[in-house]
DNA sequence: TTTTACTATGTTATAGTATAACATTTTAGT
DNA sequence: ACTAAAATGTTATACTATAACATAGTAAAA
């Protein structure tokens, strides 16, 4: 169990007035021991070994609560959840995801490359977020 | 109506020996003549304005074929379809998304940029496509 | 030129992903 | 305790995508 990612949760709650309910509790202990980006009904299938007769709603809502406040990424092109590694917030996330294994090795960069930002700038458009996600090869199935 | 995409794809149909039956030419003129990234059942409806009662698969065989030769893209972001403004193969997409209006600009940067590349490296990761989608606020909406 | 192998579509059904809508419960602050 | 707000429970349904098998069109060999 990954005890301090709690400890970091029960923080940010506390800190944030939001409430660290069992449902979110649950769904974050199942994202983050997990290896591999997991499915939005695989944590409710999970997270029904922990409470009765869970419904999609509220895996959902509390995968779009710990989304929303970035301990957790969603994979867009396997429609997947991941845990996020990094201690700081930040509005971009980068991903590499082995077309055979499923692995996911995030990087954390902070900022967008000036290559971006700058045509970016050039189109005077004013960035929110971003999410870059590239498929290859692991080293192990390589 | 886009005539160079049509022969654009005429072409390649031709020297690569597909078909280019009425459902794919249809789908691509549909993605091609919106102004944004459409749906797939969006799709599959204007479809229905050219075929008699098309089924889903109809419309996903033929996005199927053009995405996997580079004359769409999907925004993964907004489970959407794209043309390709782009004259050249490439295996990597960049799209900056407006959230207000759903614009999306595409960018048609070649290489993934350097810190990227070095990552990848470090990590032994061989790549085999990547996607970068900005969601921000373009200038018309901001 | 008809047989054959292959490519593509037609059709039906169903799997997989996500949210709307409304009822009920829990919590924090008065 | 009372109230307002936050969160969950519950039911139903919308949206996205593909499996599986039948049929039709095409090109090249026999």
């Amino acid at each position: 169990m990954n005890n301090s990612l709690v400890k970091k949760a029960i923080k940010f709650c506390t800190k944030n007035k939001h409430r660290l309910t069992l449902p979110r509790l649950n769904v974050l202990k199942i994202i983050s021991s997990s290896k591999k980006p997991i499915k939005a009904y695989e944590i409710l299938e999970k997270l029904g070994q922990v409470i009765k007769n869970p419904n999609p709603p509220t895996a959902y809502r509390a995968i779009e609560f710990w989304k929303k406040y970035n301990f957790i990424h969603r994979i867009e092109s396997l429609n997947a959840y991941y845990i996020c590694e990094s201690d700081h917030l930040h509005n971009g996330g980068q991903f590499m995801i082995c077309i055979d294994c499923g692995t996911v090795i995030e990087t954390h960069l902070c900022k967008l490359p000036e290559v971006f930002r700058n045509t970016i700038k050039k189109k005077m458009f004013t960035l929110t977020n971003w999410n870059l996600e590239i498929n290859g090869v692991c080293k192990k199935c390589s």
